[in-house]
DNA sequence: GTCTATAGGATGATAGAC
DNA sequence: GTCTATCATCCTATAGAC
């Protein structure tokens, strides 16, 4: 089937795996449709349980939405300390990052759950926590990775406009002219391996 | 009231003037909640009209989105024009159309329509809408302004970075340090005069 | 730990009057 | 050109059994 996160979903797990697994199905789901536009019983189903459950162990969609949040942004973070941490002198420290990103592609909407937040500025509850969220990031890479303020607003913006072709599913759907295809090559350097492969088309509905 | 567009709502107006006053409702309101996160009824009352009413003129809240977006891309070219057709040697291009994209701020919701729209690539109908509408941006930089392709990804990165400040209405709340407001500043040019005052504040629900 | 059944509240759209 | 009234659908959340 289409969930992307089910696995076996007859079995009788601990809360806390459950968690997890709908925790993944949640940041893919509102990824693709965001915050209002995915229901509970999306991620009921792609996690493999019933929708009452959802809310049952996440107490509401908004809270729901908050832990997929924060649990997108601690993923993120963790794989831009790895990619620090990970002393190659090869690669230079803003390249192994910028990797580190692009490779996180694979878990499916944790981009777009963060880009979806951050247009979610008026909400009264998710707005603040989306900018706590941006504050982290903005601060990892001022205190952490050691740049200065307009190196990191250059790579912030690159960041945002790889999340924007990636929620603009631009990779097999590009209109009427070649244009598009050259955007989309000339944002992912083509040292990067498989992106193609691991980029969310416009068919697919997670 | 707090209704952003209203002119007179007990008039009787043409249905032409009528489609652009709830046109510029429903980019407020569909900037600020997204695409299902708005309702019909809020922008009816934005545009102080009648729920039925706004379908009734435009058929189904999915054809009104396409709509807002429609103006709202129309009118970005249309101020890129005119800011790259002054001729003003004084600046160069790129500051010119920088400072056109700020100015633009004036109307509200516009570029938050546009990335809610990015971010629906999967939605059937406004998928392929919101990318025709990204990739005709992308060819004005290209064959109008006369960026090279590295200049013109660059220049929507950054456009893409302040549409996600604007979004997380960042202005007047940030969190717990100094950090945000250093980025919120690093990424308005301190010779822009008056974005402060113009930029939306998270009390503003559009 | 997990489900079925269902209440209750929006919300998009239609009918029809003025 | 514009409104009021209303239907039908969808969706979150609760109740309660197993």
């Amino acid at each position: 089937m289409s969930s992307p996160v089910t696995a076996d979903p007859g079995r009788r797990l601990s809360s806390e795996e459950r968690r997890e697994q709908i925790l993944r199905a949640a940041i893919a789901v509102f990824g693709a449709r965001g915050y209002v536009g995915a229901t509970t019983d999306d991620v009921a189903k792609a996690a493999g349980v019933s929708q009452p459950y959802v809310v049952r162990l996440f107490g509401s969609k908004e809270s729901l939405f908050l832990a997929a949040l924060g649990d997108a942004t601690d993923e993120l973070l963790r794989t831009f300390r790895e990619a620090l941490a990970s002393d190659d002198a090869e690669v230079p420290i803003d390249k192994r990052i910028a990797t580190a990103y692009v490779d996180l592609l694979r878990v499916r909407g944790l981009h777009q759950t963060m880009s979806h937040a951050y247009l979610l500025g008026s909400h009264p509850v998710i707005g603040p926590a989306a900018r706590r969220g941006f504050a982290q990031v903005w601060r990892f890479f001022r205190d952490e990775a050691g740049f200065d303020a307009d190196k990191a607003r250059a790579f912030l913006a690159e960041g945002m406009l790889i999340n924007t072709m990636i929620g603009l599913r631009l990779v097999d759907d590009y209109g009427d002219d070649e244009s598009v295809t050259e955007m989309f090559r000339s944002c992912f350097p083509s040292t990067l391996p498989d992106v193609l492969t691991i980029v969310p088309r416009s068919d697919d509905p997670w």
